[in-house]
DNA sequence: TAAATTAATGACTCAGTGGTCATTAATTTA
DNA sequence: TAAATTAATGACCACTGAGTCATTAATTTA
């Protein structure tokens, strides 16, 4: 028998954490079934075994990561609606701003993907998921509209279906990067994406008070 | 022994089909792993040992089904935006209805979130749609873009992102259909969020030209 | 320092599935 | 009708990977 290359370390706290981190970068890489939780551990650094110290089963550890990720952001975003003064256009950019920043710049990035591939899978993940960040973020896009389109800054459209239509290419935008992107040569600059998305809808959003204006 | 509940028919014709379509179906609702080849099968009407005798194997059936289905409609609307004459916008509307048409509204519409489920998992069939698919529809939208910014129809912005962001919301229709849609409880409507988005973007998208003529 | 505790390990089990192939039977040919 | 052909079957094999547990060793307590 060699010895151990790495001597075993006794870090109780730091194994939750480090587990789903490594779960959530595989999941999001093979998805759900492909991935094997013997590599997960190791990807973490410990054995399958101690896997199961911190969750009962592979689903848990799903749970955990979808959980631990973008909820945090939510309740930001809820603070920034609710303080926000100016118009309604700049508080959507504010939005997007600390949602990009928190997710789209983090490993969190990927869980869009995730939760899209395997939504059909896991039911009650994904209603957990859709009832504590999908509607709540929708809430807030809505509330946005509904107060822009009150003081004519925006046109009058049918609200939820337009809040679909706003969040849609920001979402495609991380799922892209975690599928199809391999196969593109060039990097794609997310800031300008986003920046075309925001310059569309400023003048696509925009209502006849604005217009008149002009 | 029991006699056998459907007698055998020997239907060599129609089996190829009948077996990509249960496999769309199940790898749209499952997933690639989570997808057993006996329930293809069973599905499909045949047993397992029939499936390999028309698929080499999984991954073959994979690659089948996504070229099958999508690779047409590149091409009628390669035709359609030959012989368009018209605006630019139109041409944006014209393709747009054919692909819903004869994908959105198909058994089709899975692929989308089926291929962004799966690219990494398989890069040799995720190229194949890149090349075949992706760049050939980007390239479509972008000569719309370029014809309309040409003509000031248009204002003038970087093609190659905007493409992105005009395609991700049709996108991201079909991919919320094929996952979180079974959370939320009424239908949603997909004419109308088409409409919306063409809407903010017959306005988003509008140069110089059309402003001036208001 | 010795005993007790518990984090960590990895060999093992066992259910499930991709893939094979000898057999069966529908259909065609002679 | 008999022989030949080949579509279809499903029992079977090999292997994988989720989950278990007896053992090891780091750390704490006495």
């Amino acid at each position: 028998m060699l010895a151990p290359a790495t001597p075993r370390k006794r870090r109780k706290e730091a194994r939750p954490t480090e587990l789903t981190a490594a779960a959530l970068a595989l999941f999001v890489e093979k998805g759900f079934s492909a991935t094997r939780l013997e590599d997960v551990a190791s990807r973490a650094g410990v054995s399958k075994g101690t896997l199961y110290l911190y969750f009962d089963s592979k689903e848990a550890l799903f749970k955990a990561v979808i959980q631990e990720g973008i909820l945090p952001v939510v309740v930001e975003n809820e603070a920034i609606a609710a303080k926000h003064t100016g118009s309604s256009f700049d508080l959507l950019e504010k939005l997007l701003d600390n949602w990009w920043g928190k997710i789209g710049l983090t490993d969190f990035a990927g869980i869009p993907k995730l939760m899209v591939a395997e939504a059909r899978n896991f039911p009650e993940v994904a209603r957990f998921y859709y009832e504590n960040v999908i509607c709540r973020g929708r809430a807030l896009v809505g509330a946005a509209l509904e107060r822009g389109m009150a003081t004519g800054e925006f046109r009058r459209m049918e609200v939820e279906t337009t809040i679909d239509v706003v969040i849609a290419p920001i979402l495609m935008l991380l799922i892209w990067r975690f599928s199809m992107a391999c196969c593109q040569n060039g990097e794609s600059d997310s800031r300008l994406y986003l920046q075309i998305h925001m310059n569309i809808l400023r003048q696509g959003l925009r209502g006849s008070a604005l217009e008149s204006r002009v």
